[in-house]
RNA sequence: GUCCCCGUAGCUCAGCCGGAUAGAGCAACAGUUUCCUAAACUGUGGGUCGCAGGUUCGAGUCCUGUCGGGGACGCCA
């Protein structure tokens, strides 16, 4: 492992075991809740854990008392791991009942050893053990190109994936394309106008309730070049659902190519209108049915202030989603007997189910919260409690430039595109500032700002990281042209020469990034790796500058080879890391800038 | 009316499973450049964590209420 955190745990708990087993303490301890954390002040030492502070109430004894005891408990102890076989590390018990450690610098440079000899694949973790996990995200009707909100959720799935993936679950990316009901309707009838007006038909204005955008006008032409004059002056009966396929099919390969631009893609693609055909909603409400969790019953009037002018009372097919925590039951057909979005989604969760997946995430508009509920709901009724599913609300992202914000507006034509976006300020800076917030927070994206080569600037700052970490490395193979600078050739380097606490204050952050991607993992947030980034690249330019004031600390010193060898190490270290979080982002790290 | 999210420094935001004196960037102020990329760095000031209760040895974090902002509430997806 290489985990320091979790290496410290494992010994924090076997000191206690010693003392179960000395009878100094009581069997049947809740050492789940025992931690090791990096502790917040330098004061406090480097590691940290509250094993005294949970342990003293179960045990009603004093906390500090306890904590002096397992501190002894532990000093007679040795890490069992290879990498810190006889390196010292020192624990005191301190005020209320902390437990503080300080580890010799060599268990730190253990780390670097570590970090160099895995290389991008150091802070992979077993987190996950291979189980599955499916996330469904972006998810855009296939009505028109992708826009800015639908990039954020594209860019904070994927994250989420490549996180997963490196916290060690097995994981599909899934887009579950809402191809059936009245919106795709309204896209065919759209292509079909523009199909006509393709044709040579003076068409006019485009109807209300239809897609004005201009994207479709080529759509049409492409219509009309592949069946000529077929579906012309022909009732709609005739022409629906085949321009409806067609259409579709397009605006699928549209919003593939937006994410291809975000060097994103599925591996999986769910229709609805599939889920409908091949009688999945049935099955799965049969399912429900057996259960006794679907009824007939009326609902009351919605309590919003307009209430709707055509409401009336009506028995209506409900699914029982108050039993599993909702706050109503929900219905499932629409009074024209056709099923209503939930229906189908309920077939949509139960597949993914049914393929073997207990771990389950949606990433949805933040719009869309108000659906949460019956769907964690559907997902404990169909699973019987097994699977569990997190929904992942993204909020918006407000356009601007230059401190002005971008008005946009599907009439006046001023409606920005998530490729218009890309296009200018490129997928990685996309991709990172669309983490640099939480997911549930909304974001400011300004033109001129993301694009900005400054220090304000967070995709440049660790971008630049990087960069600066790959010139120093350039400049050493001039300064020493014979040295093997490879990363096997640099763990071997005398690390211990590495005592300077800047060089230090570098180091420990990086070897706490397991740890970073296992919480990440856990919590489901992936923006807590753009943060991370952000205080490593910070560390690594103080370090860069101190080296300006103070000669000594340089990175390389022609006179002292052994050094800079191991600074050089440091280096490299710091630049593995940043790459392999850049990895998760989706951020290519640069050489050079 | 009900439900969900948010409220932390002048501004934009982090804050892990409840833990020690609540952090970062920007802005403000004071500095650093013959030197591995100044596209940067160092330091200072700045807080009733919306408010009021509660649980706890301990609350920004959990619970209840309340105020403010946003979103959602059968036949949109």
């Amino acid at each position: 492992m290489t985990d320091i955190c979790g290496d410290f745990r494992r010994l924090v708990i076997a000191a206690l075991e010693d003392l179960i087993g000395e009878g100094a303490l009581p069997r049947e301890l809740p050492l789940s809740r025992v931690a090791v954390e990096p502790s917040r002040e330098a004061a406090h030492g480097e590691l940290s854990t509250n094993a005294a502070m949970v342990l003293a109430g179960p045990l009603r004894q004093n906390p500090m008392a306890l904590a002096e005891r397992i501190a002894g408990a532990l000093r007679g102890r040795e890490l069992e791991t290879g990498d810190y076989r006889g390196r010292g590390f020192w624990v005191a018990a301190v005020r209320p009942g902390f437990i503080n450690i300080r580890l010799a610098p060599e268990a730190w440079h253990a780390q670097l050893r570590a970090i160099l000899a895995m290389g991008t694949h150091f802070g992979d973790s077993d987190l996950g053990g291979g189980e599955r996990a499916n996330i469904e995200f972006v998810s855009a009707n296939p009505t028109g190109p992708m826009h800015v909100g639908h990039g954020r959720g594209a860019a904070f799935g994927d994250a989420l994936a490549a996180l997963l993936e490196k916290a060690g679950f097995a994981v599909t990316r899934e887009y579950y394309i809402n191809d059936a009901g009245a919106q795709v309707d309204a896209l065919a009838r759209s292509v079909h106008w523009r199909y006509r007006e393709a044709l040579g038909e003076r068409v006019g204005a485009i109807p209300e309730g239809l897609y004005p955008g201009e994207y479709l006008v080529e759509t049409g032409e492409a219509m009309a070049r592949r069946d000529g004059r077929k579906w012309f002056g022909r009732p709609e009966e005739a022409w629906l659902a085949p321009v409806k396929d067609f259409a579709i099919a397009e605006m699928m390969a549209l919003i593939r190519a937006d994410l291809e631009a975000l060097g994103i893609r599925h591996d999986l693609f769910v229709s609805e209108r599939e889920l409908i055909d091949s009688g999945a909603v049935e099955e799965s409400l049969a399912a429900l049915e057996k259960g006794g969790l679907i009824y007939t019953g009326v609902l009351e009037p919605p309590k919003g202030k307009p209430p709707p002018e055509d409401w009336e009372p009506r028995p209506q097919t409900l699914f029982r989603a108050a039993r599993f925590g909702d706050d109503l039951d929900r219905p499932l057909r629409k009074s024209d007997g056709s099923w209503t979005y939930f229906a189908v989604d309920i077939a949509n969760h139960r597949e993914k189910f049914r393929r073997g997946f207990n771990n389950l995430i949606d990433v949805w508009g933040a719009d869309h919260g108000g659906y949460v509920k019956r769907m964690q709901a559907v997902v404990s009724a169909l699973s019987d409690g097994k699977a569990t599913l997190d929904v992942k609300l993204i909020q918006l992202v407000h356009l601007f430039d230059k401190g002005q914000p971008v008005r946009m507006s599907k009439r006046a034509g001023t409606f920005v595109t998530l490729r218009e976006v890309v296009e200018e300020v490129g997928k990685d800076v996309f991709r990172f500032i669309m983490l640099t917030r939480r997911n549930d927070q909304t974001l400011d994206f300004d033109f001129a700002k993301v694009t900005e080569q400054s220090k304000d600037n967070p995709v440049f700052y660790v971008q630049y990281a990087h960069a600066r970490a790959a010139s120093v490395m350039r400049h050493a193979l001039e300064a020493f042209p014979l040295e093997a600078l490879s990363d096997e050739a640099l763990a071997g380097a005398p690390l211990e020469r590495l005592t300077d606490p800047s060089e230090l204050a570098l180091l420990r952050p990086l070897a706490l990034w397991p740890r970073v991607v296992e919480s990440a993992a856990q919590a489901h947030e992936p923006h807590r790796i753009a943060f991370f980034l952000q205080e490593v690249a910070a560390e690594f330019h103080t370090l860069w500058t101190k080296g300006k004031e103070e000669a000594t600390l340089r990175f390389i010193l022609a006179s002292d080879r052994e050094l800079t060898l191991a600074r050089l190490a440091l280096v490299r270290g710091l630049a593995l890391v940043v790459a392999s979080g850049l990895a998760v982002i989706g951020v290519e790290p640069v050489e050079e800038m």
